[in-house]
DNA sequence: GGTCTATGTGTACACTTGTACACATGGAAT
DNA sequence: ATTCCATGTGTACAAGTGTACACATAGACC
């Protein structure tokens, strides 16, 4: 079997470091960066230690390279859930959707954020991944409402977001469209 | 006199375990507890080494002191703040103030409760810490709001002390005190 | 077939970490 | 002055880490 012209020769596991990206961010989720090393996910991806280093300059750069992946992922379902929506309480309801939903609202997700942001206070390269993620989900709220509901809004995504993950007795949807709601229509 | 001179004083210092709690707290807001080490800690504290695990049974007692004395100053400062308020709005003033304040709004406090989320996520004993703090804060906030309120506003918050830390550009204190009464004041 | 090279692996190493524990010592009790 | 021991210290060590790098090998090319 030949390679197809323009493709570069690949060998037995193409896709590879996609998937070492994909369990790294099941490892943070799970033990957190602290407990993320090289051996623990080439373990759980199956993968000699070595091809770690090889398709990654240091671990620094793997983590880098997984929360981009969480970051973009993100963003484009933020993007995608706004952006159908025409009028404003179409908008309103993309927002509880969005709070109750798995990508926001996931404990996974959550508690990737926290580690993110943890990290991102330090650590410039990541810290540009949460600018421009915040940057893309205020454009998103920008269409729809008006600059100071929209700083609002993104702020309260966020604490409901980890209210709803952390605290003891779940919030129930009727209160997060509540809150949503008083944000929105400003007396 | 009593101190050969290179020589370090062998005996009573009292209150320096509390000392190696505020060295600890001033180390995971500058480096993370990732960063945070036994040897780091005693260093900055001008302490031997051998004193970590003299007065901590291991380092994660260490944390766990450490995470106790920044909730409970946290809890004590809203209580505080929110005990003195009689009418409903020195309450909602009380909440712009905490959010605005160094007890919440500052970055070195910010950074300390990502750290704290992150790692109450994964141990038990930090987790206690956690759900008290979240008690004492809804309690204090319960009795100036009803229930649905004071839980929209504990979200609020959160979300907004973490955005005016770690937003790109500031968050205007007058946006603050409207999101907040936005909450206060149902329509 | 026979080479050659990009792609991938196994292993070794220097370093840091938490922790244990033998030992020193200041000062109270006598 | 001497004894004695709680309080505190110095040091050693096993475990685990990131990373470098010599080596293997599957397929492309002639």
């Amino acid at each position: 079997m030949t390679t197809a012209p323009g493709k570069r020769p690949r060998r037995s596991d193409p896709g590879r470091k996609e998937r070492l990206i994909d369990v790294t961010l099941d490892m943070i989720a799970e033990h957190g960066v602290a407990g993320t090393t090289h051996r623990k996910v080439a373990a759980a991806a199956d993968v000699p230690l070595g091809s770690m280093t090889y398709h990654f300059t240091g671990i620094d750069e793997l983590f880098t390279a997984a929360f981009t992946k969480l970051a973009d992922t993100t963003a484009d379902g933020f993007e995608e859930a706004l952006g159908s929506a025409n009028r404003p309480e179409e908008a309103t309801e993309a927002v509880v959707g969005l709070i109750t939903g798995e990508l926001l609202g996931s404990r996974r997700n959550v508690l990737l954020t926290y580690e993110l942001y943890a990290l991102a206070a330090r650590n410039p390269a990541l810290r540009q991944i949460t600018d421009s993620w915040m940057a893309r989900s205020r454009t998103a709220l920008a269409r729809h409402f008006d600059p100071p509901t929209t700083v609002m809004l993104d702020a309260l995504i966020e604490g409901l977001a980890i209210h709803r993950t952390l605290a003891l007795n779940p919030m129930p949807n009727s209160v997060v469209r509540d809150a949503v709601t008083r944000i929105v229509t400003p007396r």
